[in-house]
DNA sequence: CTTGTATTTAACCAATAGGTTATTTAACTT
DNA sequence: AAGTTAAATAACCTATTGGTTAAATACAAG
């Protein structure tokens, strides 16, 4: 429950390029040259990229090498995860209780 | 799959008064000043908060009388959640391979 | 219809974010 | 050692964010 890493992961997810990283990497670890290569901003903005999803501990980067292998770091994701599924529970239950409501309603022989 | 809310969901999220806000509304439906009560910044400044989290779907507001209710609109969470949601099988999938992995190198009959 | 109350909107300010180009660092190649 | 390549860092610019106080709006109540 680090709370602390919610405010960065979040504020990481909420780039769209960065989103676009993450599904990258999904799919595999890639160097920083592969990452940046179907962007059209420059170098230096993917590496700050990859800076904050560091930071916010959604991948790790390793030198490989001249390069940079960059993979998924489950460990921030989960955190941001596990904020929304406690949560999740509240509205879902609040779903339930609508449903419910409903029911009282108009139940199955009316 | 309202990739363009996404932004919107995760960067109201970043903020930790925000998230604040959530948590007190996943307890229920409150008005603003029931709302802003417990923070020490000023009305405007929760005015806008509650502003940006309508605006990324993650609450709704009504007015009642001379007040505004507020509630959570599970939709904008849910879309936030099912992106993370989508992606955890990858991750996850990850660790299954890590785990499958070290399990054969190091099965229970050593 | 004036006054009070709840909340939003306006105007402003400092800090942050995301982009750029130029420069630096570090490893590989010759 | 000199040059090339991969990537990070620095310096800079503009737009956005999160806060403020002051003013506007809208309903409620005397």
């Amino acid at each position: 429950m680090v709370m602390e890493n919610l405010d960065a992961a979040y504020a990481a997810l909420a780039d769209p390029t960065r989103r676009a990283i993450l599904a990258r990497l999904a799919l595999g670890e890639a160097t920083v040259g592969e990452i940046a290569e179907p962007f059209l901003i420059s170098g230096p903005a993917i590496s700050r990229h990859l800076k904050v999803l560091e930071e916010a501990q959604l991948i790790a980067r390793t030198r490989r090498g001249q390069q940079f292998v960059c993979r998924l770091n489950p460990e921030g994701l989960k955190s941001a995860q596990e904020w929304l599924d406690h949560y999740r529970a509240f509205w879902t239950g609040t779903f339930g209780r609508l449903e419910s409501h409903l029911k009282k309603q108009e139940p199955d022989h009316g």
